[in-house]
DNA sequence: TCTGAAACTGCCAGGAG
DNA sequence: CTCCTGGCAGTTTCAGA
């Protein structure tokens, strides 16, 4: 089931709908894109059946539930086997602080985003959960000081591209 | 309309739950806090009010929909004066293909994440609309060869920190 | 607690392959 | 002719006051 699925235009603005608003009733919905309700709820399960929508999510403010600084850091390790590049992503994997981890080409092995409460217990965080990790070779970090954009998602043909 | 909201244990287990399920039902959400369904659902809606609750989204596949490449870009700017940092985030915001633009402490200026659907459309975008822009003095690009963690959100206290 | 609305399930109709 | 997709009607459940 991991085929490129045929989405119709309906099937992109469906989908361009509940990114920019997940908690819309199915009968907004069906009247947005032209449909009557039950048609366009039998698209949005199939959707979801498909994964192509793969779930749904409220979008918390980070500063109001004491989130209030985000770090991004670039890992380089001394090891790139690939059981050293697993064992580095299952550290992370759980450290609530690590919201994403990426694998990049080039001279950096990772780029993770971070949150934290404050500047002290990111640097606790840094010198005691990540730079002391195993394999570790370099940990540069830098500090978001403003973020100008930030979309939910990805851009739907179609529809409008964003949300958040 | 700033100032920290005091939340109690149920509203951060509602936060969890929503940011978990952003289409669970209130009458399922209020079971699982342990409220009866009205004022559950008054406390959702004040949570929406303050802005901690900012939305909800579906969460899309970016294969399925055709944007399968995502990449970091590393921009630093000729000049940091104030205007010329707010024109360039300013041109960002216009690039459908920039879906985060954050600017950082250090070296780099700013941190890019983008989506593309392949590499020779990444490399237009590239050279047409990123590195010709005014006043970029460099800009440094990584494809993610993987992504291992990706969590919507933020750490809620008290309840799964997690989602997608 | 209560009312209107929405979610969801049949079944049927029409159009395209 | 058959499959696919939309529409209609009825029941159950939820939202909101």
């Amino acid at each position: 089931m991991n085929r490129p699925h045929q989405l119709d235009q309906i099937d992109l603005e469906i989908l361009a709908h509940l990114q920019a608003d997940g908690r819309m009733t199915n009968v907004d919905l069906a009247q947005k894109v032209g449909l009557t309700a039950p048609p366009c709820l039998r698209r949005v399960r199939a959707l979801e059946e498909a994964q192509v929508i793969r779930g749904y999510h409220a979008d918390l403010s980070p500063g109001d539930l004491g989130w209030s600084i985000t770090i991004f850091a670039m890992v380089s390790l001394k090891s790139q086997a690939e059981e050293d590049l697993k064992a580095f992503e299952a550290h992370v994997a759980g450290l609530p602080e690590v919201r994403e981890c990426h694998m990049l080409n080039g001279e950096i092995d990772f780029i993770l985003k971070l949150v934290a409460r404050d500047l002290p217990s990111f640097q606790s965080f840094l010198t005691g959960k990540l730079t002391s990790a195993p394999n570790v070779a370099s940990v540069k970090t830098s500090l978001t000081i403003r973020t100008s954009k930030s979309l939910i998602g990805v851009p739907v043909q179609g529809g409008q591209s964003h949300a958040g």
